[in-house]
DNA sequence: CTATTCACTTGTCAATCGAACAGGCAATAA
DNA sequence: TTATTGCCTGTTCGATTGACAAGTGAATAG
């Protein structure tokens, strides 16, 4: 029972901290601030969580986690399924994926310019074995291209998300409805990989 | 000659003030950096911008400013050029504004979720009409995925150009290198309007 | 030449930052 | 039951935040 609490509260933080950070940037949120998020006092951060640096760690993790949970199953299709269909999959549900989770973008946009340490950490430790993932699928097309198609399709999936209050104000589309989100992975699908 | 260094020592400090809060966003700056940034003393910043605030608009002005230059013949095309080559200037225009300043798209992340009366401000005072100009030249798609295709453009043509460090790390690819631009123009643009 | 304006620096303010610490109180162990 | 562990809160610290006021000195006006 007190193990479980303390899983709980440290998950809550955890999330507090993942939103956040993402919304504002690490410098751009306290701890206070976090703590007030997850229900709990700032002093509980520290005794959780040594340092600020080591709970972004952490949101990192359960980032990740929440990541490649979401795609496992178009990073590693069954044989059956066709090398183009498993590539129309990947895009729809990365689509999926940025609208449930638009803090992923924002993270991973986050760490570039702050802290080159934090940056080297997050790629080696997450982000390489996930772009392997995305190769292995989409490795047919061109070696050259593949930078190229991994930034695009980033961006095309989850730009839309990571505005949805802008974009609503802009063009009048909210970006949290289910049908817009539909709508933007067909239109995605089938630019990027037309049958 | 007074008023001449008066004007240059504004602009050194909003570009100070432009570069730096797209890369830590608003909170995560601080005005005694942006100060360092542009060498003069904090208190400077407080006589020429009365706050951080009105300095953060002063930002999104030369943002906008710059923005538009840039795009201008794209996005007023001369009546000469068919539709679908004016298509693809502006799509690579874009590829290239984006890759000399990846701190529009960042700035244009870093509002959303900071600050609803800056977010309103931003989208009706320079976002819009960036936008009109944008349907006036993509205007024959239709209307419903109108939004689809700005901010899968946006993000398609600007978030390499986002997350250099990353990129290069990630992928051996360096989306500074002028190669590697025309390749994600010519990727893009054949992409998004094919001949 | 003298007086004044004004861009700019320095010093200071309360508020807030991340971190550390002592103590309390409920769950566990004995 | 008694002792102990450990999750958690409240307080406090030196440092940093945005904003402000006083003071400096060179360019301008008369």
């Amino acid at each position: 029972m007190r193990a479980e609490q303390r899983e709980a509260t440290r998950e809550q933080i955890v999330t507090a901290a993942l939103l956040a950070i993402s919304e504002s940037g690490f410098n751009g949120v306290s701890t206070r601030t976090i703590a007030e998020r997850a229900n709990v006092s700032q002093g509980l951060l520290t005794y959780h969580f040594k340092s600020k640096d080591a709970l972004w760690r952490a949101a990192a993790d359960q980032l990740f986690a929440i990541a490649n949970d979401s795609m496992q199953e178009v990073f590693s299709p069954p044989a059956s399924v066709e090398p183009l269909q498993q590539k129309r999959n990947l895009i729809r549900q990365m689509v999926y994926f940025s609208a449930a989770h638009p803090e992923f973008i924002r993270f991973m946009l986050e760490h570039e310019k702050e802290n080159s340490d934090r940056s080297r950490w997050l790629v080696e430790t997450h982000l390489r074995p996930m772009y392997k993932k995305f190769v292995h699928v989409m490795g047919d097309i061109p070696e050259t291209d593949l930078p190229h198609a991994l930034y695009t399709f980033a961006g095309a999936s989850g730009l839309i998300f990571c505005a949805p209050n802008e974009c609503k104000q802009l063009t009048g589309v909210d970006p949290g409805s289910k049908a817009v989100i539909k709508r933007h992975a067909d239109y995605l699908v089938n630019l990027m990989v037309p049958e």
